[in-house]
DNA sequence: AGTGGCAACGGGAAAAAGCCTATTATTTGT
DNA sequence: ACAAATAATAGGCTTTTTCCCGTTGCCACT
């Protein structure tokens, strides 16, 4: 029997229930990875990683409270670029997806996979130092053709700022406008202006509009979970 | 060793890797666990499911598609009421399991549990008939003190109907009310007077309060996943 | 035939949202 | 120190939303 040398895998994941199926499945697929460690979310992540000990792969998840997948693998992009990543997640979103790839992950798998499609792609990560099915490169192709690149170039040139992050919060619930300058100590007329400029940036049209792009984008925290 | 008797299970979830985790999860805590089958979501559930043998227990998701949880459970305990179900989701909304626990759910699991508590859960639900830990007694005695029942309450009595429902989803864009009339070919006054029902039955006091409630109802179908 | 409920519609008005075009501080770069 | 950029603010105006009250036509019940 050949000596396989071992992957050390990482797992970011909120849910506790969750990572621990996915290591009894992993461990069904091939005794060669061995988990180094899990975290719950960024934070998480970042308090665990140990620099003198990292992770080949990371398993990682999009939305997780405190440091959302974003954020962690623009971190870990940053600090630890060696790292593959590879995203386990239930958003099938051409969006959330491209935003992964612009961002460097290596895959990108939906949680309804077949465990066997897991196995296959620890393995490509592993060797090929990526993996990308059909269902991903579609996702992409349509998203160039489509072009919804303009939203997103728009918002890397003018980035919505904290005063108009904290208006748009406050926009995703029944205040007025008035009150929302209220709570925010600003007159009416400045509440005018951050509701304009995020009209131009988000292009949207209305109030609502707002609203969705805040949930779309994961902006609110009422409970959602 | 005792030839205990088998315990039959049925997964409704809509993540296969997360069912498959699951499963795997099971067998390590007991061999007495017999999985019947799997399915997607409620509508799978009704065409898997086998009268002539039917599942002690299932373990049922939240939000899936199709037909979600709630619904699955109120089709099971009108179809078949000696199922007791065991909700896992990674919802961990009170109005959620307060809804869940009136339906008549044996326990509610959030994904974040270790996997010995899902071990204990089942164990009690077999045993016991049910799994109330001490999270959902609070979540319980806390809707109660904040008497959010009156909403409920006013929904039984006054369900919306199916125009107020279309409306409802076309609220959730930016179209204006005028625009929302034309498209389900009424008078701009109709519309005025579903607004008005819906702000007194949803008790909420503006538009964006009608789109919260309605994403938070999982009333809109936009990709969301 | 009369009564009551209800969904669809209309008039009218106040409040809020949305849209211009400026003006005044406050930073910021050089 | 000075020009340029940016944040906050204002005036004034249109459109949309929100609200209150009244009318009409339809259907069910007795």
């Amino acid at each position: 029997m050949l000596n396989q040398p071992t992957v050390n895998l990482a797992l970011v994941d909120d849910h506790k229930l969750f990572r621990k199926g996915l290591i009894s499945l992993i461990e069904l697929v091939s005794t060669k990875y061995h988990i180094l460690f899990e975290a719950d979310n960024g934070v998480d992540l970042q308090q665990k990683i140990d620099p003198k000990k990292l992770p080949d792969i990371i398993l990682m998840d999009v939305n997780m409270p405190k440091m959302d997948g974003f954020a962690s693998v623009e971190w870990l992009t940053e600090k630890y670029p060696s790292i593959k990543v590879l995203v386990v997640s239930m958003v099938e979103k051409e969006e959330t997806i491209v935003k992964m790839l612009k961002l460097g992950v290596k895959g990108y798998l939906c949680k309804d996979v077949e465990p066997k499609e897991l196995g296959e792609a620890l393995e490509a990560v592993n060797n090929k130092g990526y993996y990308y099915t059909d269902f991903i490169t579609g996702k992409l192709v349509h998203s160039l053709q489509n072009g919804n690149a303009e939203k997103q170039k728009e918002l890397e040139i003018n980035p919505i700022n904290n005063q108009e992050k904290q208006f748009l919060e406050l926009a995703c619930s029944e205040l007025t406008y008035a009150e929302i300058a209220d709570k925010m100590c600003l007159s009416p007329k400045t509440i005018d202006g951050y509701r304009n400029s995020l009209f131009e940036k988000l292009k949207v049209k209305s109030r609502v509009g707002l609203v969705l792009f805040a949930i779309k984008n994961r902006m609110v925290n009422w409970d959602y979970v």
